[in-house]
DNA sequence: ATAGGGTTAG
């Protein structure tokens, strides 16, 4: 062939061009052949902005004198694609100064733009001027219109009323005088303005198209107060999409995403249901539009209605049903089936990655979690700021401070420190690690915080015993105006509970509930009750859990039952076990928790009734355990436990720190130790405390600096409260010892959360 | 022109 028949044929079907390079080799014909032909270049242009090659576009647009409607409508599409959404609207405004008149191709893009800008007067001006064009029968820009209601308006919250209605703000349009001059550096303002200024001379009605019968019929019911009835409160989406004469499966689709985005979950399966009427059938975004629903409503049945549609109709490989998908299994508790269908997509781009990741943690699976997020990293996905905002908190559960850092180092390497969502998990992965410190550089350093970040670092506060701190830090929030929710509650009260403060949690429930209007969940009542408990009231923490407006889970009673072995009150402990019974047969440590109240008041018979029913009923407690990171290394230990390579210099060491704290004036209190058995070997079993192995062992294995000790399944016992206290004042550090309530810091012979209670 | 993943919780 001839090369200027394969230039013509070439330029009949641009769509076929699918490379830069294919591009390339037609431009430079096009020069050698035609010259700079408007016509042929805009064809060209076409071709660069439907592959995305904004520079490309951009300079051929440059050598157009005066470019033709084709030249202008691929520059604003390729503009908006890529998100330079002011770039398309002063282009918008360009176009019209050369006195050329949008088209059915131009406002989707444009109306895209304002979406993205989150500018809905702007948007609702646009539509105002496609109903005067006559374009809103155009499928595509009717379609944009929809997406836009269904993201903007929810936002402003605005159904109907003085939002929604397109003509309503197009008749309130201000008069203004030209000026597109000088247009190339607006402000996001000054181009709405200029828009509006644009419409104006639209309404003067030169365009030909002007017609008033496209006006009449349809549009009237845009007007408020001439709307009847319902249709005043129709949504800009319902509206649009009754208007439209010819409906798509897009149409649908984005109506039915509109409508599960804003909570209107009902509407939205209606309408998934009623598809079949107009002769359409759900497809991969019908399906990816509904799938949230179900994982926010805890739906595994509808959800798995779903998958089974999706299987029959082929569409279970598809990676945004797949993300759904494994996100709904994870929030309805079923991890393995999230992983089935994780391992059956035919690849994984990084949502499916982030989103079993996710999954994962959420579930309770960090190592898994862990696991998955460095095969992400193998597979060559980057991970982005929802893969660090999941897998941070894996590592605050996991309190491995030297993955934490690890990932802190990557996330700053990223680039996304900037990002709340991670700087809170941060916050909560350094204090959970025992540095609070740190916590609160990461705190201090994010520029605008929300109720998450705040929550955060309160509740890092309250877990470390420093309730001035995390009290102030609840004013200081709300006096910036951040509204606190219930968690940052259950984190104020967990701070009074911890210093103590029954008064001021007193007055912090009746605020959260009369003043924020939040109701009180099981986790607010745990709070006050353990406080209650915890200073001695038991009857009216009794009272308090009794008058309970929900139903008390065996959790808020077992806080209670905690403080009644504190007091050693066996009456108040037998009560209260058997509503923790009552509710939950089988709460472990409850049994262990009455074990424990009778031994400490020496009634050794009952003590050992109680174990003997766990024993009946197959109930066995978790063993206990410590554990130390020394020089990056995690060290584990369990009472007695002598398999530790360095056990013989552990035991020496704890051997010689008895002696000098026994100089000092320590008593052993063995009144919580079980057996009934002979004195002596009560104070070697103490003595061998899984906490106290680790803190040995972080003693003589590094010189200086803080020890930190992290136990799982116990809570610092009475006497190794006391015991610690000793020991921090006799190797002269300090210790940090959490258990599975706070962190206790010990320097000096002192305890910041005061004696033990 | 339409779709999927994230932070704080005794």
């Amino acid at each position: 062939m001839a090369p200027s028949k394969i230039l013509k044929t070439l330029l009949q079907n641009p769509s076929s061009i699918s490379s830069k390079s294919q591009a390339k080799q037609l431009h430079a014909q096009i020069i050698k052949h035609k010259g700079l032909n408007p016509y042929y270049l805009s064809t060209l242009l076409s071709v660069y902005s439907n592959l995305n090659f904004l520079p490309e576009s951009i300079n051929i647009f440059n050598t157009l004198q005066s470019p033709p409607i084709l030249a202008w409508k691929s520059i604003i599409r390729c503009y908006t694609s890529l998100g330079f959404c002011i770039e398309c609207l002063n282009c918008f405004n360009q176009m019209r100064v050369s006195g050329l008149y949008p088209d059915h191709n131009v406002f989707p893009s444009v109306v895209k733009s304002c979406t993205l800008l989150k500018n809905l007067k702007l948007a609702e001006s646009f539509h105002a001027c496609i109903i005067r064009l006559g374009l809103d029968i155009d499928i595509y820009t009717g379609n944009a219109l929809m997406n836009m209601y269904s993201k903007l308006e929810s936002v402003s919250g605005d159904f109907g009323g003085k939002g929604g209605h397109s003509l309503h703000v197009f008749d309130k349009m201000p008069q203004r005088k030209l000026n597109f001059r000088g247009s190339d550096n607006l402000s996001s303002t000054n181009v709405k303005d200029n828009v509006v200024d644009e419409f104006d001379k639209m309404v003067v009605g030169f365009h030909p198209k002007f017609n008033l019968d496209v006006m009449g019929g349809s549009s009237s019911e845009y007007c408020p107060g001439k709307g009847r009835g319902p249709s005043f409160r129709k949504s800009g989406v319902q509206k649009v999409f009754e208007i439209m004469p010819v409906r798509d499966l897009v149409s649908w689709n984005t109506v039915i995403s509109g409508n599960a985005q804003n909570g209107m979950f009902e509407d939205a399966l209606a309408m998934l249901r009623d598809m079949g009427k107009a002769n359409l059938k759900p497809d991969t975004f019908s399906l990816s539009s509904v799938l949230p629903m179900f994982a926010e409503l805890v739906d595994v049945h509808r959800g798995r209605e779903i998958h089974g549609y999706a299987i029959r109709n082929g569409l279970d490989t598809d990676l945004h049903v797949g993300s759904g998908l494994i996100d709904m299994y994870s929030k309805c508790n079923q991890i393995e089936n999230a992983y089935r269908v994780f391992i059956l997509l035919p690849f994984h781009d990084s949502i499916s990655w982030n989103s079993i990741i996710a999954g994962c943690v959420q579930n309770g699976h960090f190592d898994e979690g862990l696991k998955l997020f460095r095969k992400m990293v193998m597979a060559k996905v980057k991970p982005g700021s929802v893969s660090f905002s999941s897998i941070v908190p894996a590592c605050a559960h996991l309190t491995t401070l030297r993955l934490g850092k690890q990932l802190h180092g990557y996330i700053m390497r990223c680039g996304f420190e900037e990002n709340v969502l991670i700087a809170s998990s941060l916050v909560d992965m350094y204090a959970k690690c025992g540095y609070i410190k740190l916590a609160r550089c990461i705190f201090n350093q994010i520029k605008l915080h929300d109720t998450v970040s705040w929550t955060a670092m309160i509740m890092s506060y309250a877990l470390h015993g420093h309730a001035h701190d995390a009290i102030c830090l609840f004013k200081q929030m709300e006096v910036e105006g951040v509204k606190p929710n219930s968690v940052a509650f259950i984190a104020l009260l967990t701070a009074c509970s911890h210093a103590g403060l029954v008064d001021e949690s007193w007055n912090y429930f009746s605020s959260m509930i009369h003043d924020y209007g939040l109701s009180p969940q099981l986790e607010h009542y745990a709070a006050v009750a353990d406080l209650l408990g915890r200073a001695g009231r038991l009857n009216e923490a009794y009272d308090f859990i009794s008058k309970m407006s929900s139903s008390p889970s065996g959790s808020v009673w077992s806080t209670l039952l905690s403080a009644c072995r504190v007091h050693k009150n066996v009456d108040m402990a037998e009560k209260v076990a058997a509503e923790v019974f009552r509710v939950d047969p089988s709460n472990i440590g409850a049994y262990v928790l009455l074990s424990n109240t009778y031994c400490a008041a020496k009634r050794w018979k009952e003590a050992a009734n109680v174990r003997k029913t766990m024993k009946n009923k197959g109930l066995l407690k978790e063993a206990a355990c410590s554990w130390i990171e020394v020089k990056n290394r995690l060290h584990g230990f369990v009472a007695g436990d002598k398999s530790h390579p360095c056990y013989e210099r552990i035991n020496k060491a704890l051997d010689e720190l008895l002696e000098k704290m026994e100089r000092e004036g320590y008593v052993p209190d063995t009144s919580e130790v079980f057996h009934d058995i002979d004195e002596e070997l009560k104070k070697s079993l103490l003595f061998n405390h899984s906490e106290r192995l680790a803190i040995a062992f972080g003693i003589i294995s590094t010189p200086e600096g803080a020890t930190i000790c992290i136990t799982k399944n116990i809570r610092v016992c009475t006497d190794c409260h006391t015991a610690i206290k000793f020991i921090s004042k006799i190797v002269k550090r300090e210790i940090i010892v959490r258990d599975n309530s706070r962190f206790h810091h010990f320097k000096d012979g002192i305890c910041s959360c005061g004696d033990y209670w």
